[in-house]
RNA sequence: GGACCCGUAGCUCAACUGGAUAGAGCACUCGCCUUCUAAGCGAGAUGUUGCAGGUUCAAGUCCUGCCGGGUCCA
């Protein structure tokens, strides 16, 4: 239970007393009501809005209501005053007491503190990266594989049960032309055909997927099998090289995940989907639900008709869920569209009970989101949630300049290129500390730069230092126990000064970042609550410089330490805290 | 033509999903190292939240219509 918790049920029981006496209306809903850190510092520990929320449905003036609750909450416990501000804010400050205590919880949870039970277990899955496979993952791909695992562990911090899944899309035609790129690159293998006519071939657009890293692949592939497939006919030898081809780049893909810290649950492959008849079954009960139906589609407005025939084609009656009209489940050779066989996908996850999915994907596929999301209301009968996170796409720069991809050429900036650069945890952090639907600029220079405008850096200076001071601690206060369980049996009334409570504030408001960060789908929200964290525990080190008796050890006063070392170790905590959330390592010193 | 996302200080971005006087960093000016890492800290200045309406006690946030940028459209 956080203090903002407590506060608000104090509140809403002042409210249900004030009910029971005559004093207010019955029948008010309180769950508008909350209890927040006002903006201004000036207004007081905690500010709530429930005057003015109760004010119209009990026909009373917001002031009225509020001296009503101001009346029982200054009897309450731990409560110092109470006073009625602006149009109805009810500004409450806290014994000291109440904040000293966090110090205590923190010290006492360790990294589970901020953990929430708001998900009650209950099951999420959250889709991410879905790479096709055909190759290593590239820039546009980390920032999904990032957005999504730390949403997931966030999630999981806040008590959902979250799995963590990848779709293969290992049914559609570029997994053919991966097969054809992986048997051109065998035969040269094999020294029938040369690089330079496997250039020539690209060159022509006769074979796609350049890029180097199908050499390796061919040449495991001629050495498991030697010249078999030198002779074979098209279409024996599309199957068995098209599965080597995916399961080789499948493996590059976990390989270049791992890399990143990355590990996910389940990957449901597309193919399997299909052969095992599951995209029959999801249209077939979408059909008995009167969803799908023989139609002809109005050609799209303001784009030429040139190719375009009007033609019968099963559809789906995506309009009748939001969407702006239906959908084709089956292209023109008969076969199943790609919209079909994620339907069928959607309709297996719902299936294995997960009510609520989650699918990270890139901004180009904006206009699909409607469309699926109609699909999975439609094949669960509406007690499906799908919420799509669309990922902007993150422009690479180096000291201000534009980093140039070429993707014809194979030569686009890789995952590994990044990590490489960069390291795993500035890759992550970096890649949170936006909205994931805001565009993203990376600058190679920038995000190893010392210095305060770069966020890694500085979130992880604030962690080092408090390693600092421990390291100095020993001396300065030898033979004192400085163990968390230790520390927070510390005088913590002897941390008073208002910078102090006001890095207890923020500390005490950790797990509502979390709260708040998990209900809005929003990982950035920790990014930016760790760095001002950072900037907190950097300006209290800063008033030691200033005045040495704000220094955090004080030989001479070993309690007063102890109890500083309690404060600032509870920050280390949180920060660990939330970069455990983000998958980043948080480090002891500087180098 | 339509759909989706974005538009906030000179620049890069926040704003606790509707709360009080819209905040940080960079850049600019000034101050702070005999000290636990100055790789840092403090102070000053910066706004018609793209435009116009609407909803209400309250709008950067929600609704409608425009303008501009991006993405997508069998």
């Amino acid at each position: 239970m956080n203090v903002f918790s407590t506060i608000k049920e104090l509140i809403v029981e002042a409210i249900n007393a004030e009910v029971s006496v005559g004093g207010l209306p019955s029948g008010l809903k309180t769950g508008a009501v909350t209890a927040e850190l006002p903006r201004d510092a000036s207004h007081g520990d905690i500010s709530t809005n429930a005057a003015m929320v109760l004010a119209k449905p009990a026909q009373m003036k917001p002031r009225y209501v509020a001296e009503k609750i101001v009346g029982r909450l200054l009897v309450a416990d731990g409560i110092v005053s109470a006073e009625i501000a602006g149009p109805g804010f009810i500004n409450i400050r806290l014994e000291p007491s109440r904040w000293q205590g966090v110090v205590r919880e923190v010290l006492k949870a360790g990294v589970t503190f901020g953990d929430s039970n708001l998900g009650q277990d209950s099951l999420v899955n959250v889709e991410y990266v879905s790479a096709n496979p055909t190759g290593p993952l590239h820039v546009g791909h980390a920032r999904g594989a990032v957005f999504g695992d730390a949403l997931a562990a966030l999630l999981s911090k806040a008590g959902y049960a979250v799995t963590k899944e990848y779709y293969i899309n290992d049914a559609g035609a570029q997994v053919d032309s991966l097969a054809r790129a992986l048997h051109f690159r065998y035969l040269e293998a094999l020294g029938e055909k040369t690089p330079e006519d496997f250039a020539a071939a690209a060159e022509a657009g006769e074979v796609e997927y350049a890029g180097e890293y199908l050499k390796g692949v061919a040449k495991a592939l001629a050495d498991r099998d030697g010249d078999k497939w030198l002779g074979a006919d098209t279409e024996g030898r599309l199957a068995p090289i098209r599965a080597f081809a995916i399961d080789a780049m499948m493996d590059m893909i976990r390989d270049d995940l791992a890399m990143l810290g990355i590990v996910q649950e389940v990957f449901t492959s597309e193919r399997s989907l299909v052969d095992a008849g599951r995209v029959d079954v999801a249209i077939d009960d979408l059909e008995k639900e009167g969803l799908v139906y023989t139609g002809v589609l109005e050609p799209p407005k303001g784009k030429k008709p040139d190719d375009w025939e009007a033609r019968p084609q099963l559809l789906f009656k995506a309009s009748e869920f939001g969407d702006d009209i239906d959908r084709p489940f089956k292209k023109s050779d008969g076969s199943w569209t790609y919209f079909a066989s994620d339907v069928a996908y959607h309709r297996d996850k719902f299936d294995r009970g997960f009510s609520e999915m989650i699918d990270v994907w890139g901004a180009d596929h904006g206009g699909y989101v409607k469309r699926m999301q109609a699909g999975v209301k439609a094949l669960s009968a509406g007690k499906g949630t799908l919420h799509v996170k669309l990922c902007q796409l993150v422009r690479l720069f180096d000291n201000g300049e534009p980093v140039r991809m070429s993707k014809r050429t194979g030569k686009f900036v890789t995952l590994r290129d990044l990590i490489d650069a960069v390291g795993k945890d500035v890759v992550r952090f970096i890649m949170l500390t936006r909205k994931n639907d805001a565009q993203l600029d990376f600058d190679f220079a920038k995000v190893t730069e010392k210095s305060r405008d770069n966020p890694v850096f500085y979130v992880q200076y604030a962690h080092a230092r408090i390693h600092s001071v421990f390291r100095h601690a020993t001396e300065v206060l030898a033979g004192k126990d400085l163990s968390d369980s230790s520390l927070a049996q510390a005088d913590l009334s002897l941390c008073s000064d208002p910078d102090e409570l006001a890095v207890m504030r923020s500390i005490a408001s950790w797990p509502r970042t979390i709260e708040t960060a998990a209900l809005a789908h929003e990982p950035h929200r920790i990014a930016f609550y760790l760095y001002d964290l950072a900037a907190q525990l950097h300006g209290l080190w800063n008033r030691g410089n200033d005045d040495a008796e704000m220094r955090f050890l004080l030989a001479d006063e070993p309690e007063r330490s102890l109890a500083r070392l309690a404060l600032i170790r509870s920050v280390a905590v949180v920060i660990a805290s939330g970069l455990d959330v983000f998958g980043v390592e948080p480090v002891k010193e500087m180098r």
